[in-house]
Parts: C-alpha cells; structure tokens; sequence
DNA sequence: AGGGAATATACGCTTATGCGCATAAACGCA
DNA sequence: TGCGTTTATGCGCATAAGCGTATATTCCCT
C-alpha cells in the first residue's frame, strides 16, 4: 500500500489544495463553485476532484445536477491531521501585496 | 510562492519519504548508507536527496569524500509539523507479515 | 420528448518526473 | 601524481501528470 504518497501527491497541486482548503470547511461545494471561486476551467476542476476522491481525501454525492463535494467523514486521524499540516503552511493565494 | 507545494510533492515519493524518515533522527547519514538501507541506486538516491535539500526539507555538508545529508536546521514550526504528520502515516515498508 | 445546466470523460498534446547508464567532480591516501 | 571511494550530473528514454477541446452523461423542467 502506498497511500500515504497518495495522499500527499493529492496535496501537492495548488489547485486540489485550494480545492481542499475550501473543503475543509465541513461544507458542501458543488464543482461550478470550486471551479468559479479558483478561478479553473470545469474538466480541469472536476478531474482535480477526482484526484482528491480517490485519495479518500473527500466524498462526491449527487444532488440533481450537481456534485456536491465535501470533506470525507470519519477520515483517519493521521490522515486528518496531515492535511490540517498542509493547510497551515502559508498559502500563495493569500499573500499581501507589498 | 509554492514552497506548500513543493514540499508536498517532495514528500509525496516513497523512497524520498523514508529518506525523510531515517534523517528525522537528527542525525548525520551520508548518501551511501542511505542508498543502502533503502535498496536504492547511487545516482537515484542522490537526486532524490537533491529534491529534499532543494525543498529546504535537509541540508548537506561535505566530509571528505562523503556528503552527510540531515534535517534542516530552524525548519519552520508549520513545516516540521508537517513532516511529523507526513511520517505519522502508515509507513507501507513496516508492514507486518500475515 | 426536447432543451438547458452541471459534471464526467475520451482524445491528443505538452511538460514534468523518475530512472539507468555513463561520466565527471571532489576527496583521501599512498 | 595516480588510484580508489563517494557523490553529483549530463543524456536519453519511458511513463505519468496536467491541460484544453470536444463530447458524453445525468438530471431537471417545460
């Protein structure tokens, strides 16, 4: 097994991080959201989604039309705290114009 | 800046990652007694430590014919305590035989 | 049934990653 | 200086990753 390279290769993308970031909130997001608050086209948006899935990272669930996305459930407590490691590093997308 | 991503991604390989995981000990190992302990070839294994170093994740120091790769020293809080979370997964090489 | 919206996916392309092999570079020692 | 040891690196190759475009798919609504 080798989910743990999973896992943090599913991390290193700016985009999936993002996407993770905004997760994180325990929240639902549908795929046009995520695409349109990170600024990413649809198809690039949803296999960056696919990524995270299979990771185990997050869950899918159909809702009419739409995808809603949201943080796994009962995610192993390494796996949680990792991620919350990888969201407390600085965040590109938030720096401080000088 | 993406050094979140950058980090990630170098911890996201296997051999990288249990690299990592022999020099989390503070001490000193040269590439030789990396690439042993880990099964691995002398150039892979050198690249792989170039990837860390240039991740800022190790630091090297020439000792006559050896290079001793270590954990950086003053590593920021948020990335050591992702390394720690990075190394807190299942490690798929301590599996433990059926 | 037909149309529009949201999402996934097949296809082809470009670039990045990882690797082995061979070679260079740095060093100690005789 | 020449040799053995250790490490880095140039080169070429194979594969994976990421992307855009176009197309399927799924669903609601009329």
């Amino acid at each position: 097994m080798k989910a743990a390279s999973n896992i943090l290769a599913a991390l290193a993308e700016p985009t999936r991080l993002a996407a993770i970031r905004l997760l994180w909130d325990g929240q639902e997001h549908c795929v046009c959201e995520l695409m349109q608050r990170l600024g990413a086209t649809q198809s690039r948006m949803s296999r960056h989604m696919g990524v995270l899935k299979l990771a185990g990272l997050v869950t899918d669930r159909r809702d009419a039309q739409w995808v809603r996305y949201r943080r796994a459930p009962h995610l192993p407590h390494h796996v949680a705290h990792l991620v919350d490691a990888a969201l407390a590093l600085p965040d590109p997308s938030n720096r401080i114009a000088a």
